[in-house]
DNA sequence: CGCATCTGAGACATCAATGTCTCATCCTGG
DNA sequence: CCAGGATGAGACATTGATGTCTCAGATGCG
């Protein structure tokens, strides 16, 4: 009874301390559990009763990460239309978690460990299989691994968090500018392609 | 007299203290300084007595990432020839960096602080003149800032250095991935570029 | 109001990494 | 051989973050 009163008001409060870490740790990675809990505007006590530490906070962003990355993945229905477009799609809908996603990709700590959430591979393997299959309907080169292309869109997703984030860019262009270099690159397309020996 | 001689050797020493250190930090950036020790096949004490401290040798392989990407900026000759050839030298020769440059990309103790190492607005000042050369001989495209290219570059580089050290990607393709998903993008150029909506 | 629960503030112990120091040993040039 | 500098091993104190605990006050609800 008062149990589930408990803890329906602990998964609400829990989502706004999460979201807040999210945000500070986003703009310093380093900042203490002190830091964390002001940044919430809620006490290290507090903090620690919904986290039991630093490690299961930073695996709770985790896990929230791959969540609003595999719902950003089904809002961009991959397998509608043109495999161009879907990639549009994804990043348009992925764009309010990159922060998040860039925070996460410098987490050593996540990926240096024997398991890696599974979540991630996941999440790799469809966003693989969005390139796979541009190649298949003859949209994009067959020379660029799909692993790369992969690999490529997280560090412009990083990239283009971090121009945001400081301020050398502006948040309208984000799109723009990853799915523009992404998919169409920085050379004009009726420029000359020389080889170099 | 002494001094000289012992300036000498320690110069040595200090350097592959350095290149042990990047290299084992490129692959476990939390490690420590007893890692660090071991790695390079000296002692702590010895290692304190190249470097003052866990800060110091970050700030060593700072000056050395920037000191070989300035060499490599100055290897390439961006100013010779077309910019997309230059492009091509630049990833080729900060090819070897790349994993150093990474781990520095990811310690954000670097870049929180007020003042930054001035060697990193040089080398942003360097790459973003070269994607304006481009710009204006008409071989990229203006759409895309010089700062938004320049920052690219370098998640492409991080991303590529992380896919090539995680197994997933041939050390000898690094090149080929960078350059042509950054001049080329990932489609066909005969494929068509359908606008969304 | 009275009870239960949650919270904030702070004291406290713990722990890991770090920085410092000493001393025995090694090595090398003279 | 020998003296001086460099090294390795380890003891030791320090430090900063962390985890745990207590207790008083706030909040909410019947």
């Amino acid at each position: 009874m008062s149990q589930m009163r408990y803890s329906c008001l602990m998964a609400v409060d829990r989502d706004h301390v999460l979201r807040s870490a999210a945000a500070l740790l986003t703009r310093k990675s380093t900042a203490t559990m002190d830091e964390v809990a002001k940044a919430a505007g809620i006490s290290r006590a507090t903090l620690h009763r919904h986290f039991a530490g630093r490690d299961a906070l930073v695996r709770a962003l985790e896990a929230l990460g791959i969540a609003e990355c595999e719902a950003a993945l089904d809002a961009a229905g991959l397998d509608d239309g043109t495999a161009t477009d879907a990639v549009r799609r994804l990043v348009r809908e992925i764009e309010p978690a990159a922060g998040l996603l860039a925070f996460l990709y410098t987490e050593n700590q996540l990926f240096e460990g024997e398991e890696q959430n599974a979540g991630w591979t996941r999440i790799d393997d469809r966003i693989a299989a969005l390139f796979r299959r541009g190649q298949s309907s003859g949209e994009f080169r067959i020379d660029l691994t799909p692993a790369w292309l992969t690999e490529a869109l997280y560090g412009l997703l990083a990239s283009g968090a971090w121009l945001v984030q400081s301020g050398k860019g502006a948040p309208k262009d984000f799109q723009h500018m990853i799915v523009e270099l992404l998919l169409g690159g920085a050379l004009r397309h009726h420029a000359p392609r020389r080889e170099e020996p």
